[in-house]
DNA sequence: AACCAGGCGCATG
DNA sequence: CATGCGCATGGT
């Protein structure tokens, strides 16, 4: 993790394990969706984050056996900070061979593991933005979805501006704590959400909630249990958060109606699953609920990766 | 033109 | 415990 070159304080390396597909994971965060959280290039990503509590824009790119983080904008003054953040992001701790002998002992799952071979679950580092994106995203098209987030972002993060471009941070919670119902209500939002956001942006801009709090309890029930506490967090929700953010392996976002749709396409199930059906076919994956969750929705995706190879 | 989206809480039987 | 309903808007 030194930097690159003594005089480019600016470049800092994250090697990379072995089955790492950067294209594949760039594909994803492209999808087909207008996410206003990053901008993705051909070969590389450009993200705005809080490192060690200060903005930065940082170009994530590929190196030699690493992944170059080229900082655009702001000062990084946390060289590990920023290195945890770039493997959080791209899951880079995670060995994946043990999922993909799993992918391959069942046959309508193992073409994932030659298809997507080297995708990384892609993680929302900071757990409040990983809250408001899935409670934003309840119950209606994703698309809309990325509106909403896109002008709760543009109307309450803080701007960062790079060649003609603006990027943004997702909003604080002291920030949109102190938002008003009826202002996110004119931006489309349901009073219900607007509600829901509010009560959970007090909660952690007071402290009460944090991503260490919850790492600190003993079990993923634990933490379901304490977010599920809050109006506007069920289970589904919870499940995403601690899945995106936390990365707790054995979460299954139930009633999932992509996880459905999934299921549906390649195991051709016919109904949506109870949730006794869900835990039956993710029994064999014991500890890898979170990643074949992932995988599934990737096959919702449809165009393929368009092949660099010849 | 209905119907349903990466759900949830609340109200009923 | 199960089932039904409204929510905001947009895609199909």
């Amino acid at each position: 993790m030194a930097t690159l070159q003594a005089h480019s304080p600016d470049l800092f390396q994250t090697p990379t394990p072995p089955l790492f597909n950067f294209q594949e994971c760039l594909w994803f965060l492209d999808r087909n969706y207008d996410d206003i959280m990053h901008r993705i290039l051909p070969d590389a990503v450009i993200k705005p984050a809080r490192i060690a509590g200060k903005p930065v824009l940082v170009k994530i790119y590929e190196g030699e056996g690493c992944l170059i983080s080229e900082v655009l904008r702001g000062e990084v003054t946390d060289e590990a900070a920023l290195v945890r953040y770039v493997r959080d992001l791209f899951d880079l701790d995670t060995d994946l061979a043990p999922f993909y002998e799993l992918l391959r002992s069942d046959p309508e799952l193992a073409f994932m593991a030659d298809e997507y071979r080297g995708l990384r679950l892609i993680g929302i580092p900071d757990l409040f933005e990983a809250l408001c994106w899935s409670i934003i995203g309840q119950q209606i098209n994703l698309s809309f979805a990325y509106k909403l987030k896109r002008r709760l972002v543009e109307t309450f993060g803080e701007r960062i501006d790079w060649q003609d471009q603006t990027y943004y941070l997702f909003p604080e919670p002291e920030q949109v704590a102190l938002v008003s119902p009826a202002a996110l209500r004119a931006h489309q939002f349901s009073e219900r959400k607007a509600e829901y956001l509010i009560t959970i942006a007090r909660a952690f801009s007071t402290g009460e909630v944090s991503k260490e709090l919850l790492t600190a309890l003993p079990t993923p029930e634990a933490m379901i249990r304490q977010l599920t506490s809050y109006k506007g967090i069920g289970e589904w929700t919870a499940n995403y958060a601690l899945m995106k953010s936390l990365k707790v392996a054995t979460c299954i976002p139930y009633g999932d109606v992509g996880l459905y749709n999934a299921l549906h396409k390649v195991k051709g199930l016919a109904r949506r699953p109870e949730r006794a059906e869900l835990d039956a076919i993710f029994s064999k994956f014991c500890g890898w609920e979170a990643y074949l969750t992932f995988y599934l929705w990737r096959t919702l995706s449809k165009p393929d990766l368009p092949s660099t190879a010849p």
